[in-house]
DNA sequence: TGCCCGCATATGTGATCACATGGGAACATG
DNA sequence: CATGTTCCCATGTGATCACATATGCGGGCA
């Protein structure tokens, strides 16, 4: 089978497929930490060989989704409290800045939007589904962030998430928390009454609160 | 020649020689915006097959370093003003947090090493030499960031000034200035004197200069 | 029983090949 | 001379193979 670019599976090559279905497991915490992946496996999963795997997993080391070892072994990360700090501390500052940046532009149909994608992530919450509450989650801030027109910034602010995907899914799985998210109401209230410090403030908290908890 | 990692040639496998090179000289605007790179011109040149080529390339794609056409031909980007405003924002992000977690611990032999760097800056201006003027400022701000002990977040800036390389060539190569770089005194200044908001003004204003210049 | 050594194999790396396709030059046409 | 058309080849994609080596397991030895 050397079929190249074959005109069913929508016309996307196989390393782009590879690449996008192993990034959406890995941000959306999908995959625990230090769990590791061979090309053999990955080619074998999806079918094709291990040429378009390397291309994937090349590309995932790149954007520090996965971990190379000496040998060359991949696996996902597993973060150092130091380094979770700092990709918390990266978060604040880039979606700070995205969520000012939306701000003038978030008009009450992105409000409407915000409120029913945050009862979706309460529901999660509520059925403790760590997987399902980091994609919603991950939606109701990426939601915001496309407003601020900044398409450089979104994918930075991606990429972090991605580098703590796998980590989010430990942090969440062991927290066990039920409250649904209050920071997000704080987000959506400073977005109504334009309220820039506001908007800030709430981004930020919401984005250090759960990495805080780590310490050990 | 099948040979795998040679012992020759530092142990470095092939795709990474080639990265590494490739990624150098885009980042100290030794390419021109624009130009094609071919998986086989890539290959002849470091004398390895398509393979490593590709590689190198596909994550230098990942990094925002090379533009990936859709018929999946490989280039320097050509940044809109747009991006570039944008990406000037994010350094000045970035690196203004760099700057002011570096300030606490800059001691005197930090000061003494920029202040060499400067001189070299100063001469690369003089010499109207755009790729010298590129590295040695690029190590300037580097030698400066290391301190902040924050290696993902210099991974961050580092990726801005790759996407920003050939931009940059052609930026300071139509600028034709000949003053030393004020904005790199008023750096050192505040760092001597431990002037916190002081510095990150400067950072500011050094990191969003060059770029303001476009709009055309 | 615990530890170390060796071997089999799983795994990554790089080369090479077959194939589809897009880009650009050469040519034709108005 | 300008513009559209055709065709060839340069180029990217994916598969497969050969090879070096790290990993991990099993057996032997203290």
């Amino acid at each position: 089978m050397n079929t190249v670019a074959r005109s069913s599976d929508a016309d996307i090559s196989a390393h782009d497929r590879v690449y996008r279905t192993l990034r959406t497991r890995i941000m959306h915490g999908e995959i625990p930490p230090g769990a590791a992946l061979t090309l053999r496996g990955i080619g074998k999963e999806f079918d094709v060989s291990m040429t378009p795997a390397r291309e994937a997993v090349r590309r995932l080391v790149a954007e520090g989704a996965l971990f190379l070892s000496s040998s060359g072994r991949v696996s996902t990360p597993e973060l150092s409290n130091d380094r979770i700090e700092e990709l918390a501390a990266l978060r604040a500052l880039l979606e700070v800045e995205l969520a000012s940046r939306a701000l003038p532009r978030a008009h009450i149909a992105l409000i409407d939007r915000l409120n029913t994608i945050n009862m979706t992530v309460a529901e999660m919450v509520s059925k403790r589904d760590a997987v399902g509450y980091i994609r919603t989650n991950l939606e109701f801030h990426r939601t915001l962030y496309l407003r601020a027109q900044a398409p450089a910034m979104l994918a930075m602010a991606e990429t972090v998430w991605l580098q703590l995907g796998p980590t989010m899914r430990a942090l969440y799985g062991r927290l066990r928390r039920t409250e649904p998210p209050n920071n997000h109401r704080l987000i959506i209230s400073a977005l109504k009454a334009g309220d820039e410090p506001g908007l800030r403030l709430a981004v930020r908290s919401d984005v250090t609160q759960g990495l805080r908890l780590l310490a050990g």
